[in-house]
DNA sequence: CGAACTGATTGCAAATTGAAACTGGTTGTT
DNA sequence: AACAACCAGTTTCAATTTGCAATCAGTTCG
């Protein structure tokens, strides 16, 4: 059921067979630059709206894919984290030169591409910071990553940039 | 039917609305890694097996969402030359990019993924020389660039390199 | 004339998607 | 102890999408 097909041993092709649907990268976006790490923040707070049972199969595949972990929080015994794992962690640089595209070839909202805009103007040294950062959110410590204890410099300005543009175009929030 | 559904304005999103399925990308890599121009082409020598009704579906959809342009073909009344929009060629970085991580982290071969590793290790310049060679075999004269009267240096290296591999791999293929 | 080739289309079964309701359990409040 | 709110999912079912195989009408070549 899950797993890849293997089609072909092209790096596209098999790219596509792991990430080519319309809600993998949405999820691992929303873990990564939103740190969503428990089920019902990646359902509630999605932008687009995922549905849960499609949100669950697609947590599961990620992990049975190796691109998220998944432990329990100790805070409450039936909650989950769910960790971005190193090969997520290195999708940084395809997601920062896939959102420069979209910036540029598709109708997109201001307030939702100023996080693509500095990642891209920041090139490769911020994203080696931000792929520094999220190991230590999701991989050293991820119990305190999900909660909110560790700081990330480059999420951080990520984050108030946003916010920033948030507040200029929607007063009221 | 098609155009995309514009769930939310993040640039991730839409890019995955647009290119979010297991074909368009593939595709898309035939059109510029192979020079596959015609509907035949792309059928009949895709690797992965595309069935003919949901690649005259893609081609369709893409050319509708301005990433390819069709034209016929002079030589044959009834052919059509599919080419890369501008917009698809400024996919070459995406390309590159998820063609490294692919090779890093998926199954990949290696006669397949050795053009993958030399737009990686040729970085921004070579990707660069490769969009101005794209335009020329695409945009500015598509009939041409499909017959192959013009010569693509960046596409000749790369082609050699894939056919030395493969006949080293297998001598007799 | 007929065979091969052109870009597709059609019919149909199987798999996937998506919305809404629901499950079984835990935690915090009164 | 009772109850509401919250937790990660699962279930159900209709609609859509996928993939395969056969087919199509027109074109070119021998």
């Amino acid at each position: 059921m899950q797993g890849i097909e293997r089609r072909s041993g092209c790096p596209i092709n098999l790219a596509m067979e792991v990430l080519g649907d319309r809600w993998s990268l949405v999820v691992i976006r929303d873990m990564m630059f939103g740190n969503r790490r428990h089920f019902r923040e990646l359902l509630t707070r999605s932008e687009e709206g995922i549905a849960s049972n499609i949100l669950a199969a697609r947590l599961k595949r990620l992990v049975a894919l190796g691109l998220v972990t998944r432990c329990e929080d100790p805070s409450h015994s039936q909650k989950a984290i769910y960790s971005l794992a190193e090969p997520a962690i290195q999708l940084v640089p395809v997601l920062a030169t896939l959102g420069a595209w979209g910036r540029r070839h598709l109708p997109v909202s201001e307030e939702l591409s100023i996080r693509a805009q500095l990642l891209e103007e920041g090139g490769e040294p911020m994203w080696n910071a931000f792929m520094d950062d999220l190991r230590r959110l999701h991989v050293e410590d991820p119990v305190a990553g999900a909660s909110g204890a560790i700081a990330s410099p480059v999420l951080g300005d990520l984050t108030r940039a946003y916010e920033a543009v948030r507040a200029r175009s929607a007063p009221a929030g």
